[in-house]
DNA sequence: CTATCATACGTTATATCATAACAGTCAAGG
DNA sequence: CCTTGACTGTTATGATATAACGTATGATAG
């Protein structure tokens, strides 16, 4: 099928040669301190993920790796994902089967996820309320809440004035 | 693959007779109050959810209908699972690929998981505090929300105790 | 009554997403 | 050297989900 890239208009936190650039050099910044082997392809994927400008299935993503001649098999783009994913680099959507390169790699975070149904973009939001909130009722059910996927789906803020 | 149940051991919002027959009863009184067509495969489905006390994969629920003279395909679990979940008589488990009964279908409510990674149990919890929170930090970002995927991962109650 | 229409149910076929298992490469350390 | 562990690649398969189409059934209009 078509590569279905969702997010051709992103938030502005990651639109523009500026904020990717400012996004990768806090990844390669983060990984050198922590130690983490950022090698070719996991370094690719991320670049392909903060060129996307959202959200990526795993299969988009193989087929620009295997283009540029990366290994041409699924768990190559699998391996790479849940790596970035592990750690920090990036997140999963879950309602998309889609990947996202994250707009905060400097610090360790919760984050929610606004999926927009008019142009498929998805924007990271700080989530920390939400968190404390999702903490709380869990809590009140006796359950030790390890993370937790927190994904919105409505309309961004160019959409809803397109529908107007 | 073998069935997989998540929730051998479920919350007790559910469990036993009682519980379920308390769910089942006041997911019908609402279909007929709303006009909704709770047909045969869309009830024995929404029974084989209550019954398994957990989430339920479509391809599980399949297997039991076709084993009880309903259809044999994909589809035929599917469009029953997505009228339920469409309808809130069931909510869909995205990390788990599942689907389970809702705990409260008399009245229309944002709802949150707790999925526990010791024993695959699913227990949905109010998450009225939690949507509000996000509801807010989406208005925040000018982002109008109509609905979303809370989904916490951790320990239940029981599975804390047996791991200490 | 009977034609028409909408809804639901069933099928076949295919699309899409994800992982298991194993082989080759290469750098670090003994 | 030669082992070891991390990484990359492969083949093959498994698991999840939908498109497209035909049939049955029941309500409604003529
Ligand atoms: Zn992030
Ligand atoms: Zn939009
Ligand atoms: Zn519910
Ligand atoms: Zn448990």
């Amino acid at each position: 099928m078509s590569e279905h890239i969702h997010g051709a208009f992103c938030c502005p936190d990651h639109s523009g040669q500026q904020g990717a650039r400012t996004i990768l050099s806090q990844a390669e910044a983060r990984a050198t301190r922590m130690g983490l082997r950022l090698t070719p392809v996991r370094l690719r994927t991320l670049e392909l993920l903060i060129a996307a400008h959202g959200a990526l299935g795993a299969y988009d993503v193989l087929e620009k790796l295997a283009a540029e001649g990366y290994g041409t098999q699924p768990p190559v783009a699998y391996r790479a994902l849940n790596w970035l994913v592990e750690h920090g680099f990036a997140h999963r959507i879950r309602r998309l089967n889609a990947f996202t390169a994250c707009a905060h790699p400097s610090d360790d975070h919760a984050a929610a996820f606004l999926i927009c149904t008019g142009c498929d973009s998805v924007t990271e939001a700080p989530a920390g309320a939400v968190t404390a909130a999702l903490t709380q009722a869990a809590d009140s059910a006796g359950f030790s809440m390890d993370r937790a996927t927190i994904e919105a789906v409505g309309q961004c803020r160019a959409c809803q004035g397109a529908n107007a």
